[in-house]
DNA sequence: TGATCCCGCCAACGT
DNA sequence: ACGTTGGCGGGATCA
């Protein structure tokens, strides 16, 4: 009896079940807080299709949703009760959701519904998850699930404990360009072919001595590093702590989309999926049940991707049998380029370390270099300096972000006293400025302290500090062959001036860092630095080794057979070391130091940012996360020349000079000041606190010069600046322009969007003049205005395919795949060649 | 049966 | 001390 229940109820009926066990079932779940929100869409049996169909249009599911949080509320509550009334009697076997039903894939796709893949910055675009999770009639746990692999993507961060910030797909083409940099980098398709290789070996007899060597070869390989790719990790605070991080869904996640990404027929079997994400945290024996553990969360992952139709579930035929894979159908990743017109665009891994300018991807791939566990490396002083500030800031983050239940008025600048929101909202009310930047500076002084502290414990850790002369973060990659030039990506924080806030760790020589800009992060964060993400770039292995690999591996193909492996083969010694020896140290230690140096900048950011702003807006990305890069684009060599110009980022670089962005020259003493990060997607959006605000003063006036606002001439600016003089926040001469209107830029002002052309630049910009008129226009905006859409035309040729493969029964691949998988596919990305026996793909 | 994967215990983490 | 996250794997379902 207790197994038929209604749906609602079900979740009860399942603890009760589990009563027996466990008297007290609520104890167990995390009681679910009377939160009111309840469910827009009563539990019928359909429900389920209805939200999967709203589910396949994003227009009509927008809209939906749009109507459901119109309407939700009280009704919707009593409606339930009702419907739960009726239901708890009645023989609904059919609502008993089969398995099915209950499936993560599905849950996700409910969840998905719930948000636009597009989001405005306009909407409210957060995640409260008891909510969610109530209203899907789900545990929290199941949320967890979908929020963390979603996380890996960028499509959500984290802003406070149970609220993530929903970007939608904003980012997934950064992310997914990122990740695909960083597959590479970690030779995921040479891993993915030696397995291969090892199975087929076993076919024949091989497997002893050939799981050996693979085991150690792999080993070696990933040891080179990549054990932690934790690329994932989106989160700073857990950072400090984290010690399940390195098993993280979210790394999980990306790494099983790096797979994905790297290899040729975009197909990857769990089996294979596994053992690569084994190997990388330990070439442990493959362990059975760890295994089939990792198939498991594999299968977790996997149905969220599927739900957000990046992947879809089809069956590898090889003379085996019948595998379970999963075949790419996101969006084609593009090996970057496009953005790179002044530079190289290289596009498979181009060797950073040479490459003068990275283009963006390049900067992504340099994201994660491959470096060990190194991130929990980090001094002990700085993880207590990084907790306390990362507790801080959760602490202001969460405060304003009480619940404002704004879940029905997503949408629109919900003036809440203390947000910043308030402010970038509403010109209008800028007036309120004072008061708001009051209200949110109360901890400032406290702050201050801690921002003095932080630092001295940065420095003190430091083994040898660099004071960056120049703030700029370097979104390019420096060429390694310059190994002095450290480029501190440092941030400074505007309001104190301190010039270089950023003590970079001192890198290596030939290390270069670089800043990405999450684009997601463009709304939620306030101007600068914060938003940035400093990344060591990775230079030194790839090239080279690269090059060396695809000999290698030609040679391997060459002799490919049943050989194992060996020792001998080159293939392995280069997989194992990953360049010359003398290089794979440095390399390695570079990784090393780099890591930390990332830690540190991230920890100086948050400091700073916490410094700053009190602001709930503000995220930080922790080191280990793969941050999109919203625009490396134009690399300049140039900068690199000389260390002064190794003080500006690149991006910067790219930033002021791009025409979007109002191109205002930035002097090195105004660099100080300055800061970078808020580069183009200043004009986008940025959520301002009056803190941060004041940080960027420099960018905020170019982004109104470009847009032809004058932040002077905006009264509130001057009442602004006053307040925040006043206060203290920044510096007497600082003007702080108030660009609010700029703020909440549509869509397609995102920097991603932006296109690198100058057309297209141009192209942005008139778009983006015109949005400010009609920001200007709108009095009010207190309404949401539609939230346009990305223009197709601006949108990358990725985006339009995203688009497309979200067609439902869209093209399929089995035709392309089988094109690729005749027995003569090579694997380009220059690996082991295996034979691969007909593959067959079916899909289910 | 093997492929899937729901469910929820429970530990790490956070406050 | 309690709430939040989320690793983990038993074992139920599905195909």
């Amino acid at each position: 009896r207790s197994v038929l229940k209604t749906p609602l109820k079900q979740a009860a009926t399942s603890r009760s079940a589990l009563t027996e066990i466990q008297p007290d079932c609520q104890p167990l779940t995390t009681p679910p807080k009377p939160k009111e929100i309840l469910p827009a869409d009563p539990w019928t049996p359909t429900s389920n299709l209805k939200m999967l169909i709203s589910a396949a249009s994003p227009e009509i599911r927008s809209r939906e949703q749009r109507r459901e949080l119109s309407d939700n509320s009280r009704e919707v509550l009593q409606a339930k009760h009702c419907l739960q009334e009726h239901l708890s009697g009645d023989e609904y076997e059919k609502s008993q959701p089969s398995r099915k039903e209950k499936s993560l894939g599905l849950l996700c796709h409910k969840f998905l519904a719930r948000y636009p893949d597009y989001p405005s910055t306009a909407e409210n675009n957060y995640i409260c998850l008891d909510e969610v999770a109530e209203e899907l009639n789900v545990e929290r746990r199941r949320i967890y699930d979908i929020v963390n692999v979603l996380e890996s993507l960028h499509m959500v961060s984290r802003l406070a404990k149970n609220r993530y910030a929903w970007h939608g797909r904003h980012n997934l083409s950064k992310t997914l360009q990122a990740l695909k940099k960083v597959g590479e980098e970690n030779k995921y398709t040479q891993q993915i072919q030696m397995i291969k290789k090892r199975e087929y070996e076993h076919e024949f007899d091989l497997d002893g001595e050939s799981n050996e060597e693979m085991a150690r070869s792999f080993g070696s390989n990933e040891h080179s590093e990549m054990s932690f790719v934790e690329l994932p990790g989106m989160e700073f605070r857990a950072a400090s702590v984290n010690s399940r991080k390195d098993k993280s869904l979210r790394v999980m996640s990306q790494k099983f989309v790096m797979l994905f990404l790297v290899s040729t027929p975009q197909i990857v079997s769990l089996e294979v999926a596994a053992k690569i994400l084994i190997g990388e945290d330990q070439l442990e024996d493959l362990d059975k049940s760890k295994f089939k553990t990792k198939i498991r969360r594999l299968y977790d992952i996997a149905n969220v991707l599927s739900s957000l139709e990046l992947i879809k579930k089809v069956h590898v035929t090889e003379e085996r049998g019948r595998k379970p894979a999963f075949k790419w159908t996101g969006p084609d990743v593009l090996p970057s380029v496009q953005d790179t017109k002044l530079e190289t665009t290289s596009t498979s891994c181009p060797p950073p370390i040479l490459e003068s300018i990275p283009s963006k991807e390049q900067c992504s791939k340099n994201l994660f270099p491959s470096r060990g566990k190194q991130n929990f490396t980090r001094h002990p002083s700085l993880i207590k300096l990084v907790k306390t500030i990362e507790n801080d800031r959760r602490k202001i983050q969460s405060a304003p972000t009480s619940p404002v239940k704004m879940s029905a008025s997503n949408f629109v600048f919900p003036l809440q006293p203390g947000t910043d929101q308030n402010l970038s909202a509403l010109p209008s009310k800028m007036a309120q400025v004072p008061a708001i930047a009051k209200h949110q500076l109360e901890g400032q002084s406290k702050k201050a302290k801690e921002l003095k502290l932080s630092r001295s414990a940065l420095e003190s850790n430091q083994s040898s500090p660099e004071v960056v002369p120049k703030p700029e973060p370097p979104c390019v990659a420096a060429p390694s062959q310059q190994p002095a030039l450290a480029q501190p990506p440092a941030v400074c924080p505007p309001s104190h001036s301190s010039v270089s806030p950023v003590i970079l760790p001192h890198t290596p020589a030939g290390v270069s860092y670089a800043i990405y800009l999450h684009p997601s992060q463009a709304h939620t964060v306030t101007t600068y630095s914060p938003s940035f993400m400093l990344q060591p770039l990775p230079c030194a292995n790839v090239t080279g080794i690269k090059s060396i690999n695809s000999k290698v591996l030609n040679k391997t193909t060459t002799e490919e057979g049943d050989n194992p492996v060996t020792t001998d083969d080159p293939t392995k010694s280069l997989t194992a070391k990953e360049g010359p020896p003398i290089k794979s140290e440095t390399s390695s230690q570079r990784c090393l130091k780099r890591s930390q140096a990332l830690q540190e900048n991230n920890l100086i950011k948050k400091c700073r940012s916490d410094e700053e702003s009190l602001d709930t807006s503000l995220t930080f990305f922790p080191s280990g996360y793969l941050i999109p890069l919203t625009q490396c684009t134009h690399g300049n060599k140039a900068g690199f020349s000389n260390k002064e110009k190794a003080g500006i980022c690149s991006l910067q670089h790219t930033t002021y000079s791009s025409p979007v962005a109002g191109v205002i020259p930035v002097t090195a003493s105004e660099l100080k000041a300055v800061n970078i990060p808020a580069f183009q997607i200043t004009p986008l959006n940025i959520m301002l606190s009056p803190t941060s605000i004041a940080a960027a003063p420099v960018l905020s006036n170019s982004c109104l010069n470009s847009s032809n606002t004058s932040s002077a001439q905006n009264p509130s600016s001057s009442v602004l600046n006053f307040t925040l003089q006043h206060i203290g926040l920044i510096p007497a001469g600082v003007q702080v322009p108030a660009n609010p209107v700029l703020q909440h830029m549509p869509v397609s002002l995102q920097p991603e969007n932006v296109s690198y052309s100058s057309e297209n630049m141009n192209l942005q910009e008139e778009k983006v003049s015109k949005n400010i008129l009609q920001l200007f226009d709108r009095d009010g905006l207190s309404e949401k205005y539609s939230a346009p859409s990305v223009p197709k035309e601006l949108q990358e040729p990725q985006t339009v395919t995203e688009n497309f493969f979200r067609t439902p029964g869209g093209p399929n691949t089995v035709s392309s795949l089988s094109a690729n998988s005749d027995g003569t596919d090579r694997i380009s990305q220059g690996t082991l060649y295996i034979p691969q026996r007909k593959l067959e793909v079916s899909e289910d």
